[in-house]
DNA sequence: TTGTACGCGTTATCAG
DNA sequence: CTGATAACGCGTACAA
């Protein structure tokens, strides 16, 4: 997908095509001016006369004129568009809500400036040669990456490179890069605090890959919140955002920790594999243990029973993303990074 | 003024960008051939020889070079990408599981050759402006298509554009697009029989939208299978594929039918929400009513009871649409429209 | 305010 | 098999 230089035979690929797209020779000739004076005239140059630009215009739409974006790129030295960058194409990251919103924030951002969205799912091994190359030799102005693992090269690699881009979620390599995040530190704190509040007292949690912010710093929340109340933190076992990674970490929980009577899971999916292998123990939730997810995904509210959970602003942190970069893009506004969302707490059934 | 043959960018968007791209001529300098031998190696041409390629192939790696796409682009009137256009840009729908697989399986299709994917959500409103006229004016080779609905002019207009273009899901209107689908008749029929065979004899079903094939189909299979069995088939009910609607048409259903034994619901998201209203109206699941959802959808799985539930290959789905893209673009192997895959019962408590 | 002329990086045509 | 050279469609100094 990721263009490396080699390539098939030219192929006639316009055969059939009936419709032929104006040229802007062609506005310019039905609007009786020169192609430069409709090029001023369409792109809002300064100087041209209301007459001229109200000519052009309707010249514009009566023949449906979209300009060449290849011939523009070319001499702007601009694509007009961004890519949004996932080092992990499996379906597990594409179908986690977390995606989704991603996206509609994005467009949403991404609406006003009229910028396309390049997909670039990059397979770990390729993100080193395949991906970099096409993200920096002008394929796309900026980038947007999510889902950073420590390891990956790209946060490094497009500082390096002078791409503008933003990272959504703090990168835990690449130190100077610009990124959007949720607290998630303060959304472990508020997930854990809830659970002592409710008179618990042996929490245990599971955790999200430690290679990434998200899974850090919501361990980071959980510790410190117990520690500030005086309370035991050695109860730790660790997932990878998958259902059957929670579960898996809920029976190493189990076995190791026989009087625990909540966890904190640092993701609803986890949390519903961490239900059922509690269901499987013969304990109830809430009644024996209490259970708190996060992400509140849509499956959190129609787990058995409805898991309380953290909820993260992904859909606005997605947009700051896209507007971070924009602003960087047309050098307009000075948007400063990092931007810092809030999560906020969603009690359910579970806790 | 003399002219060194590189000028600097009219606008300063590259400004800190260290790396200067290489070009062409650089490689071909390099490799000591001309910049149309060079082409021609990069390229794949006929008449090269196998010590200048190998020159040329050094070249390019030493240099890191990518060829422009848009001055490509310009001169073979192709841009190497394609789009996925989504005609409702609501979070419903990115977070449909549906959707998630969709660009998984696209992705699988388009790795093979260099297509980049272009995500193009539109509002419906603009989809007769903005986005065809997008799509229209050479923006991209060719275009898939999801979620159509009967009104949209997606699937005229593109016709008559002689875009290339694959719907995923065969569109209501349209008659001769291309497309692959799953056979939602067969899909609703499965789960219907699914409930005769289980003893069920008044079997209520919820739609999805009846301006989607996806809503006609499993609706009508629904209507064969117990005509076939003989058993009424008055007790229809209109969803829109979110769990609201689900609930709500669910508790249609319980006013209009108090004797219903069974449900049918043609996505797990009403299935879910028609579960809720079934609870709250004391009624069990499966003991009094029998839910069959549609989609197999992760929160399928964590509903409860476990929803029965009818699977579609959207993965594959997706992958066929992007190959039979893909081959109608290179124009190589005669891939024939529409493909038609079949769906899978996953059975589990609810039924 | 408008028009002229040139260059952006690549592929395609046509001689050698 | 290779090398000049002419497009491709657009933006923009510069001259008018």
């Amino acid at each position: 997908m990721i263009d490396d230089g080699r390539r098939a035979a030219p192929r006639p690929l316009t055969a059939g095509r009936e419709h032929v797209v104006p040229t802007l020779d062609e506005v310019a000739r039905l609007a009786g001016v020169s192609r430069s004076t409709a090029s001023r005239a369409i792109n809002r140059g300064p100087r041209v006369s209301a007459a001229t630009r109200a000519a052009v215009d309707a010249a514009v739409t009566e023949l449906g004129f979209t300009p060449n974006r290849a011939a523009r790129s070319l001499v702007t030295r601009r694509t007009d568009s961004i890519a949004l960058v996932v080092p992990e194409p499996d379906e597990r990251v594409l179908s986690d809500p977390f995606f989704a919103g991603t996206i509609s924030g994005l467009t949403a951002a991404l609406s006003a400036s009229d910028l396309q969205l390049v997909l670039v799912l990059a397979r770990p091994t390729e993100v080193a040669t395949r991906t970099l190359r096409y993200l920096r030799n002008g394929h796309v102005d900026g980038a947007v990456v999510v889902s950073h693992h420590r390891g990956d090269a790209l946060a490094v690699e497009l500082e390096r490179s002078g791409l503008p881009s933003v990272f959504i979620g703090r990168p835990l390599s690449g130190p100077r890069a610009e990124y959007v995040d949720v607290d998630n530190v303060a959304g472990g704190r508020l997930a854990t605090d809830h659970l002592i509040r409710s008179g618990r007292r042996r929490i245990a949690t599971v955790t999200g890959p430690l290679d990434m912010s998200a899974g850090v710093d919501r361990l980071r929340g959980w510790h410190d919140a117990l520690a500030d109340a005086g309370l035991p933190r050695d109860a730790v076992a660790s997932g990878d955002f998958t259902t059957r990674g929670g579960a898996r970490a809920a029976r190493e929980l189990l076995d190791r920790h026989r009087d625990l009577d909540a966890v904190f899971v640092a993701s609803d999916l986890m949390a519903v594999g961490a239900l059922g292998v509690l269901a499987d123990a013969g304990l109830d939730v809430p009644g024996d243990v209490a259970v708190v997810g996060y992400d509140n995904a849509a499956l959190a509210a129609s787990a058995s029973p409805p898991l309380t959970t953290v909820a993260s602003p992904v859909a606005s942190m997605a947009r700051a993303a896209g507007e971070l970069l924009v602003s960087r893009l047309t050098g307009s506004a000075p948007c400063v990074s990092p931007v810092i969302l809030s999560p906020d707490l969603v009690v359910r059934a579970s806790a």
